[in-house]
DNA sequence: TTTAATTTTCAATAATTACTGAAAGTTAAA
DNA sequence: TTTAACTTTCAGTAATTATTGAAAATTAAA
């Protein structure tokens, strides 16, 4: 396979892998893009290679940085703002779900918890009750060993995966 | 705060939890709907109670059941079906997580795994191969991870959490 | 200062996705 | 069979989300 070709499916499979999860198809493709560069890119390396205007391109860079996982280079004597991404994917992993959780997670727990707050005696409400408190048990465990994932260096990490495979 | 109140909050924030990870909102409001549910619901109650006309009731009813997270219930002497979702928090995020790697892990998995057909020996190259090789390293690692949680049992599963915790 | 390069914003538009409602299809009781 | 209850489909429409491109704002060199 060329290597456009590969470059290109590839960019096309994580844009598609965003769109699954909730991140728009540019914002993935510019990550891919910016992922597989060696260099930094400027907005027009991207416009150009993506085929985008630069309202769009500037939005989801924008978007990316706020992600955390996109930042600002300047090159030296240039004025013009050039991006990059981490090329470690167990950080990336990292980053994205300290965002997610802050973004997603966090929200619908608070909701749970209140739900605890409903009145009522009738077999409905205990029933709805159970169901939301058992959700809330869940993703609060869940949430708390993301919060470990998060927070741990590499060896933990990778000691934990292989404990967890045998 | 009222029941209705709590059940109203409690389907908007499983639709929009829905939304945030690639799930159309009105099939998470149909899960959550079912869920607070003793009973199982027909077509007709799940379009009264949400209000949605007929082709949407059924079509994301279909969905979540291809998911295979709700299942039909037929009630005796009724000819009309029910729909019911299983209690089982666990179970459902062990059906999700299985869902999901079928329809999205596995075909990125695809993808860069090809990646190393790639040809050339310039470092543009080198640097490509070494990039999706990472990105498919980890993910494979995730996914036999993923692997046992949705073969696991429960025990197997909390003691897992356990030991991750500590 | 001016000027020119660069970035950001945002109203207009396009593309995508979701939803409706009625007609067609299916199923089982009469 | 017929009939009626019920389910599915799908063309048309609505709602949402993404994208463009040009104007406004910002920045820094001249």
């Amino acid at each position: 396979m060329h290597y456009d070709e590969g470059k290109e499916k590839f960019i096309q499979a994580w844009g598609t892998l965003g769109s699954a999860w909730g991140i728009n198809k540019a914002m993935g493709q510019i990550h891919a893009l910016l992922l597989i560069s060696e260099e930094a890119l400027s907005t027009e390396e991207v416009m150009e290679q993506l085929q985008i205007s630069r309202g769009n391109a500037n939005m989801n860079i924008r978007a990316l940085m706020d992600w955390g996982i996109v930042s600002k280079a300047y090159k030296p004597g240039e004025r013009k703002e050039y991006f990059t991404t981490g090329k470690d994917v167990l950080e990336l992993a990292r980053q994205v779900s300290r965002e997610r959780r802050r973004r997603e997670i966090e929200p619908v727990m608070r909701v749970l918890e209140e739900m605890q707050q409903v009145e009522g005696d009738t077999s409905e409400v205990a029933h709805f009750k159970t169901v939301t408190k058992d959700l809330e048990g869940f993703t609060k465990q869940m949430d708390s060993a993301l919060d470990k994932f998060i927070r741990s260096d590499k060896n933990w990490f990778f000691q934990v995966l292989m404990r967890l495979m045998k």
